[in-house]
DNA sequence: CTGCATCCTCTAGGATACTG
DNA sequence: CAGTATCCTAGAGGATGCAG
Protein backbone atom coordinates (compact mmCIF):
# COMPACT_ATOMS: atom_id res chain seq x y z
CA UNK A 1 0.00 0.00 0.00
CA UNK A 2 1.93 2.87 -1.58
CA UNK A 3 -0.15 4.29 -4.13
CA UNK A 4 -2.12 6.76 -1.72
CA UNK A 5 0.90 7.56 -0.07
CA UNK A 6 3.00 8.66 -3.25
CA UNK A 7 0.27 10.42 -4.93
CA UNK A 8 -0.60 12.35 -2.59
CA UNK A 9 3.26 13.45 -2.09
CA UNK A 10 3.09 13.58 -5.64
CA UNK A 11 0.71 16.21 -5.14
CA UNK A 12 1.97 17.98 -2.40
CA UNK A 13 5.78 18.18 -4.12
CA UNK A 14 4.28 19.20 -7.39
CA UNK A 15 4.43 22.91 -6.19
CA UNK A 16 8.03 22.79 -6.90
CA UNK A 17 9.16 24.87 -9.94
CA UNK A 18 5.67 25.88 -10.55
CA UNK A 19 4.61 29.77 -9.77
CA UNK A 20 2.67 29.62 -6.97
CA UNK A 21 -1.03 30.92 -7.91
CA UNK A 22 -1.63 31.63 -4.61
CA UNK A 23 -1.07 29.69 -1.30
CA UNK A 24 -0.98 25.96 -1.57
CA UNK A 25 -4.28 24.59 -0.18
CA UNK A 26 -2.87 21.53 1.79
CA UNK A 27 -0.60 23.76 3.39
CA UNK A 28 -3.25 26.28 4.14
CA UNK A 29 -5.45 23.75 5.82
CA UNK A 30 -2.17 22.08 7.53
CA UNK A 31 -1.59 25.63 9.01
CA UNK A 32 -4.43 25.20 11.43
CA UNK A 33 -3.99 21.50 12.19
CA UNK A 34 -0.21 23.01 13.45
CA UNK A 35 -2.09 25.53 15.49
CA UNK A 36 -0.88 24.60 19.00
CA UNK A 37 -4.42 24.09 20.62
CA UNK A 38 -7.13 23.14 17.86
CA UNK A 39 -6.44 20.00 17.74
CA UNK A 40 -6.50 19.75 21.38
CA UNK A 41 -10.12 21.07 21.23
CA UNK A 42 -11.16 19.38 18.57
CA UNK A 43 -10.25 16.30 20.62
CA UNK A 44 -12.02 17.94 23.61
CA UNK A 45 -15.36 17.90 21.67
CA UNK A 46 -15.10 14.52 19.83
CA UNK A 47 -15.46 13.23 23.33
CA UNK A 48 -18.38 15.21 23.97
CA UNK A 49 -20.16 18.82 23.56
CA UNK A 50 -18.86 21.04 25.89
CA UNK A 51 -19.05 24.59 27.65
CA UNK A 52 -16.74 27.41 27.54
CA UNK A 53 -15.47 26.69 31.12
CA UNK A 54 -15.99 23.33 30.48
CA UNK A 55 -13.07 23.38 28.06
CA UNK A 56 -10.72 25.16 29.71
CA UNK A 57 -10.97 22.85 32.51
CA UNK A 58 -10.23 19.86 29.99
CA UNK A 59 -7.50 21.95 28.23
CA UNK A 60 -6.10 23.00 31.74
CA UNK A 61 -2.68 24.63 30.40
CA UNK A 62 -4.86 27.33 27.65
CA UNK A 63 -5.54 30.77 28.74
CA UNK A 64 -9.27 32.44 28.45
CA UNK A 65 -7.95 34.41 25.13
CA UNK A 66 -6.32 31.73 23.53
CA UNK A 67 -9.45 29.26 24.14
CA UNK A 68 -11.92 31.79 22.63
CA UNK A 69 -9.46 32.85 19.45
CA UNK A 70 -8.96 29.09 18.11
CA UNK A 71 -12.38 28.43 18.98
CA UNK A 72 -13.71 31.11 16.76
CA UNK A 73 -10.82 30.28 14.48
CA UNK A 74 -12.49 26.61 14.45
CA UNK A 75 -15.87 27.57 13.96
CA UNK A 76 -15.21 29.96 11.33
CA UNK A 77 -13.48 27.09 9.43
CA UNK A 78 -16.99 25.00 9.87
CA UNK A 79 -15.51 22.00 12.42
CA UNK A 80 -17.31 23.56 15.29
CA UNK A 81 -20.58 25.11 16.04
CA UNK A 82 -22.05 27.78 18.78
CA UNK A 83 -25.08 27.53 20.59
CA UNK A 84 -26.08 30.34 23.01
CA UNK A 85 -28.18 29.96 25.97
CA UNK A 86 -29.84 33.42 26.78
CA UNK A 87 -30.23 31.97 29.92
CA UNK A 88 -28.66 34.00 32.96
CA UNK A 89 -26.04 34.10 33.17
CA UNK A 90 -25.71 32.73 29.65
CA UNK A 91 -24.28 29.64 28.67
CA UNK A 92 -22.64 28.77 25.61
CA UNK A 93 -22.51 24.69 24.20
CA UNK A 94 -19.90 23.84 21.28
CA UNK A 95 -20.14 21.40 19.46
CA UNK A 96 -18.29 19.08 16.41
CA UNK A 97 -19.26 19.85 12.93
CA UNK A 98 -20.08 17.44 10.38
CA UNK A 99 -16.83 18.81 8.97
CA UNK A 100 -14.93 18.49 12.69
CA UNK A 101 -16.04 15.19 13.22
CA UNK A 102 -14.54 13.62 9.51
CA UNK A 103 -11.36 15.05 11.33
CA UNK A 104 -11.51 12.66 13.41
CA UNK A 105 -10.12 9.88 11.86
CA UNK A 106 -6.87 11.16 9.94
CA UNK A 107 -6.62 12.83 13.37
CA UNK A 108 -6.58 9.30 15.45
CA UNK A 109 -4.24 7.62 13.02
CA UNK A 110 -1.63 10.56 13.36
CA UNK A 111 -2.13 10.37 17.25
CA UNK A 112 -2.11 6.32 17.02
CA UNK A 113 1.62 6.70 15.23
CA UNK A 114 2.21 9.43 18.00
CA UNK A 115 1.01 6.98 20.69
CA UNK A 116 3.62 3.90 18.78
CA UNK A 117 6.53 5.54 18.06
CA UNK A 118 7.01 8.02 21.13
CA UNK A 119 9.46 5.55 22.76
CA UNK A 120 11.29 5.10 19.62
CA UNK A 121 11.86 8.59 19.09
CA UNK A 122 12.82 9.26 22.76
CA UNK A 123 15.56 6.44 22.47
CA UNK A 124 16.70 8.16 19.60
CA UNK A 125 16.64 11.83 21.12
CA UNK A 126 18.90 10.29 24.14
CA UNK A 127 20.99 8.80 21.68
CA UNK A 128 21.45 11.73 19.97
CA UNK A 129 22.08 13.80 23.06
CA UNK A 130 24.91 11.31 24.35
CA UNK A 131 26.44 11.56 20.94
CA UNK A 132 26.70 15.04 20.99
CA UNK A 133 27.32 16.39 23.95
CA UNK B 1 -15.47 1.83 12.56
CA UNK B 2 -15.65 4.36 15.60
CA UNK B 3 -13.73 1.73 18.05
CA UNK B 4 -10.08 2.97 16.99
CA UNK B 5 -10.89 6.65 17.18
CA UNK B 6 -12.58 6.20 20.06
CA UNK B 7 -9.83 4.63 21.89
CA UNK B 8 -7.43 6.86 21.32
CA UNK B 9 -9.53 10.25 21.98
CA UNK B 10 -10.13 8.32 25.35
CA UNK B 11 -5.99 7.51 25.61
CA UNK B 12 -6.10 11.54 24.91
CA UNK B 13 -8.17 12.73 27.03
CA UNK B 14 -7.84 10.50 29.71
CA UNK B 15 -5.49 13.49 31.61
CA UNK B 16 -8.67 15.36 32.46
CA UNK B 17 -8.75 15.22 36.07
CA UNK B 18 -5.08 13.42 35.97
CA UNK B 19 -2.39 15.19 37.60
CA UNK B 20 0.51 15.37 35.03
CA UNK B 21 3.16 13.10 35.51
CA UNK B 22 5.07 14.73 32.68
CA UNK B 23 3.94 15.99 29.25
CA UNK B 24 1.87 13.77 27.36
CA UNK B 25 3.78 11.96 24.88
CA UNK B 26 1.11 12.02 22.26
CA UNK B 27 0.98 16.12 22.76
CA UNK B 28 5.21 15.84 22.62
CA UNK B 29 5.13 13.96 19.40
CA UNK B 30 2.55 15.90 17.74
CA UNK B 31 4.38 19.45 18.70
CA UNK B 32 7.03 17.98 16.56
CA UNK B 33 4.24 17.37 13.88
CA UNK B 34 2.71 20.62 14.63
CA UNK B 35 6.13 22.25 13.91
CA UNK B 36 5.92 24.60 10.77
CA UNK B 37 8.71 23.12 8.86
CA UNK B 38 8.96 19.58 10.20
CA UNK B 39 6.07 17.63 7.64
CA UNK B 40 7.66 20.05 4.64
CA UNK B 41 10.61 18.61 4.89
CA UNK B 42 9.91 14.78 5.75
CA UNK B 43 7.62 15.24 3.04
CA UNK B 44 9.79 16.64 0.53
CA UNK B 45 12.33 13.74 1.92
CA UNK B 46 9.57 11.20 1.10
CA UNK B 47 9.86 12.41 -3.01
CA UNK B 48 13.66 11.57 -3.03
CA UNK B 49 16.83 11.89 -1.09
CA UNK B 50 18.03 15.29 -1.07
CA UNK B 51 20.96 17.59 -0.41
CA UNK B 52 20.99 20.86 1.68
CA UNK B 53 20.66 23.59 -1.10
CA UNK B 54 18.20 20.93 -3.39
CA UNK B 55 15.62 21.01 -0.06
CA UNK B 56 16.02 24.72 0.37
CA UNK B 57 15.18 24.86 -3.31
CA UNK B 58 11.94 22.33 -2.96
CA UNK B 59 10.73 24.63 0.38
CA UNK B 60 11.27 28.13 -0.93
CA UNK B 61 10.84 30.29 1.87
CA UNK B 62 12.39 28.50 4.31
CA UNK B 63 15.35 30.44 5.52
CA UNK B 64 18.97 28.59 5.92
CA UNK B 65 18.47 29.06 9.66
CA UNK B 66 15.39 27.61 10.22
CA UNK B 67 16.31 24.74 7.24
CA UNK B 68 19.80 23.94 9.79
CA UNK B 69 17.45 23.67 12.95
CA UNK B 70 14.85 21.74 11.84
CA UNK B 71 16.99 19.10 10.61
CA UNK B 72 18.95 18.26 13.06
CA UNK B 73 15.49 18.65 15.39
CA UNK B 74 14.43 15.39 12.56
CA UNK B 75 17.35 14.13 12.88
CA UNK B 76 17.85 13.87 16.84
CA UNK B 77 14.16 12.28 16.62
CA UNK B 78 15.07 9.83 14.18
CA UNK B 79 13.04 10.82 11.70
CA UNK B 80 15.33 11.49 9.23
CA UNK B 81 19.19 10.47 8.80
CA UNK B 82 22.32 12.38 7.65
CA UNK B 83 25.26 11.25 5.79
CA UNK B 84 28.51 13.40 5.16
CA UNK B 85 30.56 13.09 1.55
CA UNK B 86 34.04 14.95 2.58
CA UNK B 87 34.10 15.46 -0.88
CA UNK B 88 35.40 19.35 -1.92
CA UNK B 89 33.33 21.22 -1.54
CA UNK B 90 31.50 18.96 0.83
CA UNK B 91 28.00 17.69 -0.02
CA UNK B 92 25.95 16.17 2.88
CA UNK B 93 22.84 14.24 1.67
CA UNK B 94 19.38 13.88 3.92
CA UNK B 95 17.37 11.05 3.57
CA UNK B 96 14.43 9.07 5.20
CA UNK B 97 14.74 7.15 8.10
CA UNK B 98 12.91 3.64 8.36
CA UNK B 99 10.97 6.07 11.16
CA UNK B 100 10.43 8.69 9.00
CA UNK B 101 8.78 6.69 6.33
CA UNK B 102 6.08 5.41 9.07
CA UNK B 103 4.93 8.36 9.73
CA UNK B 104 3.89 8.78 5.80
CA UNK B 105 0.60 6.84 6.25
CA UNK B 106 -0.46 8.86 9.07
CA UNK B 107 0.83 12.43 7.09
CA UNK B 108 -1.38 10.60 3.76
CA UNK B 109 -4.53 10.81 5.90
CA UNK B 110 -4.12 13.80 6.68
CA UNK B 111 -2.99 15.76 3.67
CA UNK B 112 -5.81 13.14 2.12
CA UNK B 113 -8.30 15.39 4.28
CA UNK B 114 -6.92 18.92 3.13
CA UNK B 115 -7.21 18.23 0.22
CA UNK B 116 -10.87 16.51 0.23
CA UNK B 117 -12.18 19.12 2.69
CA UNK B 118 -10.38 22.21 1.66
CA UNK B 119 -13.00 23.70 -0.78
CA UNK B 120 -15.68 23.37 2.32
CA UNK B 121 -13.79 24.97 4.59
CA UNK B 122 -13.21 27.87 2.19
CA UNK B 123 -16.82 28.04 1.75
CA UNK B 124 -17.13 28.12 5.60
CA UNK B 125 -14.54 31.04 6.05
CA UNK B 126 -16.27 33.36 3.35
CA UNK B 127 -20.12 32.22 4.83
CA UNK B 128 -18.47 33.54 8.23
CA UNK B 129 -16.82 36.29 7.46
CA UNK B 130 -19.72 37.43 5.47
CA UNK B 131 -21.86 36.93 8.25
CA UNK B 132 -19.73 38.40 10.35
CA UNK B 133 -19.24 41.81 8.55
C1' DC C 1 28.52 23.71 -0.39
C1' DT C 2 27.14 23.37 4.30
C1' DG C 3 26.16 25.50 8.24
C1' DC C 4 27.16 28.13 12.71
C1' DA C 5 26.86 32.77 15.02
C1' DT C 6 24.98 37.22 15.56
C1' DC C 7 21.65 40.55 15.53
C1' DC C 8 17.10 42.17 15.15
C1' DT C 9 12.17 42.03 14.35
C1' DC C 10 7.64 40.66 15.06
C1' DT C 11 4.00 38.28 16.74
C1' DA C 12 1.98 34.40 19.38
C1' DG C 13 0.29 34.18 23.46
C1' DG C 14 0.10 34.81 28.85
C1' DA C 15 -1.65 37.88 32.82
C1' DT C 16 -4.82 40.88 34.33
C1' DA C 17 -8.82 43.66 34.72
C1' DC C 18 -13.21 44.98 33.09
C1' DT C 19 -18.30 44.24 30.81
C1' DG C 20 -23.02 42.23 29.37
C1' DC D 1 -20.68 32.62 32.74
C1' DA D 2 -18.60 34.04 28.61
C1' DG D 3 -16.23 36.73 26.82
C1' DT D 4 -13.39 41.58 25.36
C1' DA D 5 -9.59 44.90 25.89
C1' DT D 6 -5.02 46.15 27.19
C1' DC D 7 -0.50 45.45 28.19
C1' DC D 8 3.82 43.04 27.90
C1' DT D 9 7.31 39.43 27.41
C1' DA D 10 9.59 35.30 25.41
C1' DG D 11 10.80 33.03 21.79
C1' DA D 12 10.23 31.94 16.75
C1' DG D 13 12.27 33.01 12.93
C1' DG D 14 14.40 36.17 9.02
C1' DA D 15 18.80 38.55 7.23
C1' DT D 16 23.45 38.74 7.02
C1' DG D 17 28.22 37.58 7.40
C1' DC D 18 31.86 34.41 8.45
C1' DA D 19 34.16 29.63 8.49
C1' DG D 20 35.52 24.81 7.27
Amino acid sequence: MQSRTSVLIEGFARREGTERTGPCPVRDVLDRVSDKWSILLVVALAVRTRRFSALQRAVPDISKRMLTQTLRDLERDGLITRQVFPTKPPSVEYRLAPLGQSLLDPLASLMDWAGRRHAEISAARVRYDATGS
